[in-house]
RNA sequence: GCCCCGGUAGUAUAGCCCGGUCCAGUAUGCGGGCCUGUCGAGCCCGUGACCCGGGUUCGAAUCCCGGCCGGGGCGCCA
C-alpha cells in the first residue's frame, strides 16, 4: 500500500499554517457524524486534530472512504490546513487523500474516558490502553526525566555503564532474588549493580546506571514491583553528603525540566508538578523519631521508619527531605559507618510523597574493615572474594546512591499505584503481557 | 509470610444483607436508522452478563463450603 509521509505532529497544527497541505497519520480516535457532515478526530502521539468532511465539497471516494472508518483505525490523511472560528480548537483540516492503513476491530476496554475501567482489565490489554492520551503524557513525561536525570549526571562528570544482570551470587542480602537457568549452573537476576558500581569507581570514577533490578519479594502493594528501573551512582573521593548534593540536583532538574516540557499538559489532567525548593531539608534518624514520638507513633532505636512514619514526616517537614544518619545495623554491609559514632552511618534516604525514593551512603573501602561488616552480618566473607580482591588495588573512598525510577515517576505524576507509570509492570501475579 | 475485601454483558456498575416480583436494571461500547458545524453531539431501534465446582432449598445472582482469579493493607524491600 502506498501512502504519503507524515509532515507533522497534530500537536503542530497551528493557525499559522492556514492554507497549507499537510501529511498526518494517526488513529481514529472519534467518527461525529451529523449525515452530510463529518467530523473525524485524529490522535497521534502528540494529541488530537479534527478532520472535517463535508458531502459534495470533498470527492466522491474520499467520503466513501470516511463513511468506512471505525474508531481506532490507522489512517494517514493529506490535507489543508484551515484556522476556523468554528471549530473549538481554533483549526481543522479538510482532507483530500485518506489512507486506510489498518482497520481496529472494537476495542476491549474504554480509552475515551466515559467508563473508568479497572487498572487489572488495562494492564490486561495494555497495548491498547496505551492508546489513551493521558498515558501517552506519562510516557513522553517519563522519557523526558530519565533524559533529565542523564544530562545532570554528565554535568557532574559521570559517565553511564551498563552491569550485568545476571550474577552468580547475592550482592547485599536482604531482598530475595530470582533464580535463573544459567546453562549447567543456577545463577541470579541482580537486585542490584551495587557491588559493581563500587568496583568501578576504583578505575572510572564517577559511574551511573539506569537498568531494571529483580527482588523476589511475594509483596502486593502500590508502590512495589518485581521489576523495576534502578538510577544507580557511584562516585570515588566522595561522600554521602557529596552525593546527596547531587541527588538533590538531579531532582530539581526533573521537576524543572518536566515542568517546561508538558506542565500546561499535566495541568489538563490536574497534575501539579511543583518545583522543589534547594536545598531539601536534612533531619537526622533520631530526630525523625522524636518528632514521630510526638505524633503518637512510637519507633525503637534500630527500627526502620514505618510507612506511616514517612507519612507523618513528610506532612511535618514537607517535601522532599532526606533522613540521615541511619544506625548503621539496619543498612547493607557497605555502609561506612560515622568515625565519631559507629553505630550510626553516613547514610540517607529521600522521602517524597511519603515513599522511600533513593537511598544512598558513604561506603567502606577498607579491606578489613568490609570484611569484618560482612561476619557482622552473618554472610560469608568467601563468597564476596572476588568483590573483596579489588579492595587491595587502591580502592578509593567512595558513595553513592540507588534511586527507583518508578517510584520517583509515581510521585512526580501523582499516580496512586506505581503500576501506572510502568508499561508492562512485573508484580506477584503479572508476567504478561 | 499475615490480615481484610471482591468476582454480574466488551467495559463500568445496580441487584446480594432480608432467596421467588430478575428469561437480571442502568451507562458506555458495538450493529442499524435520522440529521450539513459536531466538539461528553443528539434522538430512535437492536445486541449482549450472574468466575468454576459442590452443597442447602420446592426455588440460588442472592445462603454455605472449596478452588481459581483479582483488589487493598501490614511485613520485607527501592
Amino acid at each position: 500500500m502506498s501512502f504519503p509521509r507524515k509532515t507533522h505532529w497534530t500537536k503542530n497544527i497551528t493557525p499559522g499554517l492556514d492554507g497549507k497541505e499537510v501529511v498526518l497519520a494517526g488513529w481514529v480516535w472519534d467518527v461525529r457524524d451529523i449525515g452530510n457532515i463529518k467530523f473525524i478526530l485524529l490522535r497521534d502521539r502528540e494529541g488530537l486534530i479534527q478532520l472535517t468532511v463535508k458531502k459534495g465539497t470533498v470527492p466522491e471516494d474520499v467520503w466513501n472512504v470516511v463513511s468506512s472508518l471505525n474508531k481506532e483505525d490507522a489512517i494517514v490523511v493529506k490535507g489543508i490546513v484551515k484556522a476556523s472560528r468554528i471549530a473549538k480548537a481554533g483549526i481543522e483540516v479538510f482532507p483530500s487523500e485518506v489512507y486506510i492503513v489498518a482497520r481496529s476491530k472494537a476495542l476491549p476496554i474504554d480509552i475515551w474516558g466515559s467508563v473508568e475501567t479497572d487498572l487489572d482489565t488495562r494492564l490486561r490489554y495494555r497495548s491498547v490502553d496505551l492508546k489513551r492520551p493521558v498515558n501517552s503524557l506519562i510516557f513522553r513525561a517519563s522519557s523526558e526525566v530519565t533524559r533529565a536525570i542523564r544530562d545532570s549526571l554528565y554535568n557532574h562528570g559521570f559517565i553511564e555503564v551498563f552491569t550485568p544482570k545476571i550474577i552468580v551470587t547475592s550482592t547485599e542480602g536482604g531482598a530475595e532474588l530470582f533464580t535463573v537457568q544459567y546453562f549447567e549452573r543456577v545463577a541470579y537476576l541482580a537486585q542490584s549493580p551495587q557491588l559493581y558500581k563500587e568496583e568501578l569507581t576504583a578505575s572510572l570514577e564517577r559511574i551511573f546506571e539506569i537498568a531494571p533490578a529483580y527482588r523476589a519479594e511475594k509483596h502486593n502493594t502500590n508502590y512495589h514491583l518485581n521489576e523495576f528501573i534502578s538510577v544507580d551512582i557511584e562516585e570515588a573521593f566522595a561522600n554521602y553528603m557529596d552525593v546527596m548534593d547531587i541527588l538533590e540536583d538531579v531532582i530539581i532538574n526533573v521537576h524543572d525540566r518536566v515542568n517546561r516540557a508538558f506542565s500546561d499538559e499535566l495541568n489538563k489532567y490536574g497534575i501539579e508538578v511543583r518545583n522543589p525548593r534547594k536545598p531539601f531539608r536534612r533531619i537526622t534518624y533520631d530526630e525523625a523519631l522524636d518528632m514521630l514520638g510526638k505524633r503518637g507513633l512510637k519507633v525503637d532505636w534500630g527500627e526502620d521508619v514505618p510507612k506511616n512514619g514517612m507519612e507523618i514526616l513528610s506532612e511535618e517537614i514537607g517535601e522532599p527531605f532526606f533522613i540521615i544518619h541511619f544506625p548503621t545495623n539496619i543498612r547493607a554491609f557497605y555502609t561506612k559507618p560515622l568515625d565519631s559514632d559507629p553505630r550510626i552511618s553516613e547514610s540517607f534516604d529521600l522521602v517524597m510523597g511519603g515513599l522511600e525514593i533513593a537511598s544512598g551512603s558513604s561506603r567502606i573501602h577498607d579491606r578489613g574493615q568490609l570484611t569484618e561488616a560482612l561476619r557482622k552480618r552473618g554472610l560469608n566473607p568467601e563468597s564476596f572474594g572476588s568483590h573483596l580482591m579489588i579492595y587491595d588495588y587502591g580502592m578509593p573512598p567512595h558513595a553513592g546512591w540507588g534511586m527507583g525510577l518508578y517510584r520517583l515517576l509515581m510521585v512526580l505524576l501523582r499516580r496512586s499505584n506505581i503500576r501506572e507509570v510502568v508499561l508492562y509492570p512485573r508484580d506477584r501475579f503479572r508476567l504478561e503481557p
